[in-house]
RNA sequence: GGCUGAGUGGCAGAGUGGUCAUGCGGCGGACUGCAAAUCCGUUCACGCCGGUUCAAUUCCGACCUCAGCCUCCA
C-alpha cells in the first residue's frame, strides 16, 4: 500500500509500526459553532479511508480530538452568556449529530482537551526542563523554535522565510516570531492552575498531548486538512519530538480544501455551507460520493450543480438494488476486486475506485438479469467506502415532501386506474402533476414506485 | 514577496511516453401507450512557447493563469 507522505513529500509505500495495524491520529474540531461541509469534507475522507482500511484487514485505532479550550470558544461563549464548557459541550452534540447523519464512524476515542490538562502540563514541564520552552516576566510560555533544528520540514519553510513574512503584530515577548505558545497566562474564562500561574493551554500542545497519550510517542499517521499543516503541524513536529527524543507521527496527511467561488470555504470567509443546510436537500452519501469522486488531496470546488453529478452516479447504483436481496459474501469477480483494491492502496484513490465501480454496475445492467453474486460484491465494495449503506426505498424517498405517503399512494392508484382505462391524458396529467412537486414515477414490472427528485 | 499545488473535451474528474479513462450533458437508436429506469451507438481533450525523443497531454525549461499556506482555520 503506497501513501503519500506530506513530510517527505512523497508516494512511500505504508510500513506500519505493527503488522496490520494501523495508529491514526486525526485533528478534529474546534467547537464553537455548527460544522460546515469543509469540515466534512476532511473528516468523510478520513472515514471512507478508515472504513475502506478495516474492510482490507488492517486493525485501525483511530483518535480524533475535540479542542474544547480556545479563544474563540471562549468569546462566543462570552456572547452567549453561557460558559466556556457549555458552549463546546452544545456543539460537541450538534458535530455528533451532523457527523453521524453523514454516516460517520465515531473515532475508538474521541478526547478532549479540558481533560488533559495534566498530560499538557507535564508535557510543557518537560520541554522547560530540556530548555525547550521559556517565558519572560509575566509573558505566556513559549516553545523556542530555534533549539529545533528541523523546523519548518514539513511545511517546507526556514526561520528565516518566516521571520522575513510581513506580520501585523509583533509579540515582543518571543525570541522568534515563529515561537508559540505553550500555556497561555490568563485568569479569565476558562483557566486552570499551572507552574506558570492561572492560564490555559496554548494551541498545538493539546494535540501532542493527546496523541502521545493513546498511541504512544511514536504512531503511524497524523492527518488533517491542509490548512492545519502550518503552523499547526509543524509545532506539533517540533513540540513533540524535543519533548521525547523520538519521531512523533511517521506519515502525514493531509487533505485538501473545499473551495466556493474559487475560494476556500472557511469560518472567516464567511463564505461556508453547513452540514445541516446541504443535508436537507441532499442525502447524505450523495455529499460523501461528491467528496470522493475527487481525490482526497486535491481541492473541490462546491458547487449544486457537482452534488447534482454525484447523486445521478449515485442514483445509478441504488438502482440496481432496488428489487434485490443481496447475500453477504464475496464470491466471484476478481478482477474487480482486485482492482478496487489496488487504485484503493495507491494513495486511496477514490475517484478511479469509482470509476471501476461505474464499470462493474455497468456491467450488471447490461446483462439484464439479475446477477446477485456480481450485486453482492457490488454492495460489499461501495459499503467499505461508506456508501450504499441506506435502502434504496428510503434513499429514493430522502428529503421534504409536500405530500403525505398515504396521499401519493393516492395517486398512483389513480393513475394505475386511468391507464387500465387507457385514460392515458389523465394518467400522464397525474404523473406530470407529482413530477412538478419533485415525485417521479416509474413503473417497473407492472408496478409503479415513487421517488423524490431533488 | 517567499513556499507549495494545479491547469485535461460543454461540465466534473482519473491516467499514461506510442491503443480506450469514466461519468454527466448533447445527438441518434432500442425498450415503453408515453415517460422514467436500463441498454446500444456517437460527438467533444490534454493552458501557452520552446527543448529532449522515432514518438509527448505524459519528461525538461521559460511563460501565463488559478488556488493554498506564510495570521485563526478541517
Amino acid at each position: 500500500m503506497k501513501i503519500f507522505n506530506s513530510l517527505t513529500k512523497k508516494k512511500e509505500t505504508f510500513i506500519p509500526r505493527v503488522h496490520k495495524k494501523i495508529d491514526l491520529y486525526v485533528c478534529g474540531m474546534t467547537v464553537y459553532d455548527d460544522i460546515h461541509i469543509g469540515h466534512a469534507r476532511t473528516f468523510i475522507n478520513f472515514d471512507a479511508i478508515i472504513k475502506f482500511l478495516r474492510f482490507a484487514g488492517w486493525e485501525v485505532n483511530y483518535i480524533r480530538n475535540i479542542t474544547d479550550i480556545d479563544d474563540k470558544i471562549i468569546e462566543a461563549a462570552r456572547e452567549a452568556k453561557i460558559s466556556a464548557l457549555d458552549l463546546s459541550r452544545k456543539y460537541i452534540n450538534e458535530m455528533h449529530k451532523d457527523f453521524d447523519s453523514l454516516g460517520m464512524m465515531r473515532p475508538n476515542k474521541e478526547p478532549k482537551v479540558s481533560d488533559h490538562i495534566n498530560e499538557i502540563i507535564e508535557m510543557i514541564k518537560t520541554l522547560e526542563n530540556k530548555g525547550y520552552a521559556y517565558s519572560k516576566e509575566d509573558s505566556d510560555v513559549y516553545f523556542d523554535v530555534i533549539k529545533f533544528k528541523e523546523y519548518g520540514k514539513l511545511s517546507n519553510r526556514t526561520l528565516n522565510q518566516i521571520e522575513s513574512a510581513e506580520r501585523i503584530d509583533i509579540d515582543l515577548n518571543k525570541n522568534h516570531e515563529a515561537d508559540f505558545v505553550l500555556w497561555k497566562k490568563d485568569t479569565l474564562g476558562i483557566t486552570w492552575p499551572s507552574p506558570w500561574g492561572q492560564g490555559r493551554p496554548g494551541w498545538h500542545i493539546e494535540c501532542s498531548a493527546m496523541s502521545m497519550k493513546y498511541l504512544g510517542e511514536e504512531f503511524d499517521i497524523h492527518g488533517g486538512g491542509l490548512d492545519l499543516k502550518f503552523p499547526h503541524h509543524e509545532n506539533e513536529i517540533a513540540q513533540s519530538r524535543c519533548a521525547t527524543n523520538k519521531n512523533f507521527a511517521s506519515y502525514w496527511m493531509h487533505t485538501g480544501p473545499l473551495r466556493i467561488f474559487e475560494k476556500k470555504m472557511s469560518k472567516s470567509l464567511k463564505n461556508f455551507l453547513t452540514v445541516k443546510d446541504v443535508l436537507k436537500n441532499f442525502h447524505p452519501e450523495v455529499l460523501r460520493l461528491f467528496f470522493l469522486l475527487t481525490h482526497y488531496r486535491s481541492p473541490i470546488s462546491y458547487s449544486e450543480e457537482g452534488l447534482r453529478k454525484a447523486k445521478i452516479i449515485l442514483d445509478k447504483l441504488y438502482n440496481l438494488f432496488e428489487n434485490e436481496k443481496v447475500i453477504d459474501r464475496f464470491s466471484k469477480d476478481k478482477t474487480f476486486i482486485d482492482n478496487f483494491f489496488s487504485s484503493m492502496e495507491d494513495d486511496f484513490n477514490t475517484p478511479k475506485a469509482i470509476q471501476l465501480i461505474q464499470n462493474y454496475a455497468q456491467s450488471i445492467n447490461q446483462k439484464g438479469e439479475i446477477n446477485i453474486e456480481k450485486l453482492s460484491n457490488l454492495k460489499m465494495i461501495l459499503n467499505s467506502l461508506g456508501l450504499l449503506e441506506d435502502h434504496p426505498n428510503n434513499y429514493f424517498k430522502y428529503g421534504s415532501i409536500d405530500f403525505l405517503v398515504d396521499e401519493i399512494e393516492n395517486f398512483i392508484n389513480e393513475r394505475a386506474e386511468a391507464r387500465k382505462n387507457k385514460n392515458f391524458k389523465l394518467a400522464d396529467k397525474i404523473r406530470d402533476d407529482l413530477l412538478e412537486k419533485g415525485i417521479l414515477l416509474e413503473d417497473l414490472d407492472g408496478k409503479t414506485i415513487w421517488k423524490k427528485i431533488s
